[in-house]
DNA sequence: ATATCCAGTGACCGCACTGGATATAGATCCGGTC
């Protein structure tokens, strides 16, 4: 392959050519022009827009194999059936599903340049022979698909998905882009230092969908809002035209329980949740993908890589755990641009059992033994080499690494050796490390407060969530039930004196972002602490928020 | 933090109440088993 400018035209001709996209949207090819330019790229844009095409494109034009970070194998084989359609080269996959054979099949083909994209799990990325391997043949582009996984993930659940940012080091790093359907500026900002982008170009749509009609309605009692939640579905099963939605829950339970209610009073509809085997979730999948479903009540599990045009509802039985997850949830609605219906079934009492799920203790245990194996011995090793010294499982060493290194007592060499960072004690440096993953724990509990907010606001919803996502919609949206209700009034514009974005200090809370302004109080996400809103007077009055410089 | 289940209790034969135990989302990896 040749290497190339990648003008648009030549973007556009290849899309056309080898993938049949006749027309490329504008932050398709802003992206695409902007990894032909050199750049890193943090691509925000609503499913369904063709994120794929982002680098599935610039690939071809570039010398040697795409890597793509996936989190789902699902989504990985998804991606690889959608390109084996297509005129353009070979993609494989390499997971642990495979059997060797077939995994050194693909590896082999990587080697040979006959497969031009490697599908991995970012845990796949954390044996470093593999990562080696990658490092010899010379990876071109480097693509982080679903990114917002890297900072709502990274911390506990996944946490190999934190380490990616070495790996791209350890290929030298080349070209990153990183997509995602949602992401809040501090998500972004998130992604962009997880993952080490250098120079990077940021292309975000908009994230407003005025066709979703965006409403909640409270209960005061579990029985009152399951009678809503089951009378909502049938009211909306009832009509053809309407009777295809998603029921979120979060439960397991639930799940189960609801979609017995419902089939009971004659829906078509299944339960979908991990606790499932595989083969019943693909068949729920596939069901409702083939119209032979109409609703699925689901966790949190169902979602990702779906791509159906005519949802008309999505309905959530209980609060997720942030704007975040709600936003990438309803989104599943509506996508052919026409009404559908986002409602929120509220009980104050369901945020705290998002408390509960979301809670993590500090893993004092496991750092003091990372910390003090790193110690042991002075010398730089690979993160695996601590299994031997270490109990705990791969994911929580990795999680202890990853906390030790955010306070700077461990540091990571251009081999991806780790080392203890001179300075400290290990029980110093244990101490530090709780302290920041208390941190961490205090912003997700803070997000779980914006919910609340959102599920509690007269004012405009719509204007609430797009202000979340650092997006300021002058004017009350007129699709919503607080506008309907006529209790969302104009915003007037917030004050000149905090503008969105720019840094603060506070004399408790530390270092924060100014994310949103109002007539009378801002919203300000603080490192340590996560979203607190204050009163304009109380600030004024106290002087709590002075200006500071941006951060570096 | 809370809902549910269940055993035990009290009152008195069919059921109400209480308190303690238990469970509560998400994915991959990898080796062992059928």
């Amino acid at each position: 392959m040749t290497t190339s400018s990648g003008s648009g035209d030549e973007l556009r001709r290849l899309a056309a050519d080898k993938f049949g996209w006749s027309h490329l949207r504008d932050e398709q090819l802003e992206a695409m022009e902007q990894v032909m330019a050199g750049h890193d790229v943090l691509a925000v844009l609503p499913t369904g827009a063709g994120k794929s095409a982002i680098y599935q494109v610039p690939a071809l034009l570039l010398d040697g194999p795409t890597v793509v970070v996936s989190p789902l194998i699902a989504l990985q084989n998804d991606q690889v059936e959608g390109i084996g359609d297509s005129r353009a080269p070979d993609a494989v996959v390499v997971n642990s599903t495979q059997r060797d054979d077939e995994r050194r099949d693909a590896w082999d083909a990587v080697r040979r340049g006959s497969a031009e994209y490697v599908f991995l799990s970012p845990e796949q990325l954390a044996d470093d022979d593999r990562v080696d391997a990658l490092a010899a043949i010379g990876v071109s582009l480097f693509v982080v698909d679903e990114a917002h996984c890297v900072s709502a993930w990274g911390h506990d659940f996944r946490p190999d998905y934190l380490r990616l940012g070495r790996v791209v080091d350890r290929l030298g790093h080349p070209r990153v882009v990183a997509l995602t359907a949602t992401a809040a500026p501090p998500v972004r900002r998130d992604i962009a230092t997880r993952l080490g982008l250098r120079d990077h170009r940021e292309v975000v749509a908009s994230f407003d969908r005025p066709n979703l009609r965006l409403a909640v309605e409270r209960s005061t009692d579990d029985a009152g809002k399951r009678a809503a939640v089951t009378a909502a579905v049938r009211a909306r099963t009832a009509d053809p035209a309407t009777r295809r939605g998603l029921v979120y829950v979060a439960s397991r339970k639930d799940a189960e329980r609801y979609a017995g209610e419902l089939a009971g009073v004659g829906a078509r509809v299944a339960a979908y949740h991990a606790g499932m085997s595989a083969a019943d979730r693909e068949r729920v999948h596939r069901d409702f993908l083939a119209d032979e479903v109409d609703v699925v009540v689901a966790t949190s599990a169902f979602g990702m890589g779906i791509d159906k045009p005519d949802v008309r509802f999505v309905l959530h039985a209980s609060v997720p755990d942030s704007l975040d997850s709600y936003y990438q949830q309803i989104g599943r609605a509506g996508r052919d641009g026409e009404p559908a219906d986002a409602t929120l079934f509220y009980r104050p009492e369901d945020l705290d059992l998002q408390k509960f799920l979301t809670a993590r203790r500090a893993p004092e245990d496991t750092l003091r033994e990372v910390a003090t194996a790193l110690d042991r011995q002075d010398r730089p090793r690979r993160p695996a080499e601590l299994a031997d010294e270490v109990e705990a499982s791969p994911a929580r060493r990795t999680r202890a690494v990853n906390l030790l290194e955010e306070v700077g007592a461990v540091t990571t060499d251009a081999s991806g050796r780790i080392d203890t960072a001179p300075g400290r004690t290990p029980e110093q440096a244990v101490e530090q490390a709780v302290d920041a993953a208390e941190a961490q724990q205090e912003l997700v509990r803070s997000r779980i407060g914006m919910v609340r907010r959102y599920a509690e606001t007269t004012g405009c919803r719509r204007q609430e969530l797009l202000g979340y996502f650092g997006e300021q919609l002058p004017d009350p949206c007129g699709n919503c039930d607080t506008c309907d209700a006529g209790t969302a009034r104009r915003r007037s514009p917030g004050t000149d004196e905090f503008p969105v974005d720019s840094t603060v200090h506070h004399p408790h809370w530390g270092a924060g972002v100014i994310m949103s302004t109002e007539e009378d109080r801002v919203t300000v996400l603080f490192d340590e602490v996560g979203y607190k809103t204050l009163s304009l007077p109380d600030i004024r009055e106290h002087n709590l928020l002075s200006h500071e410089k941006p951060h570096p």
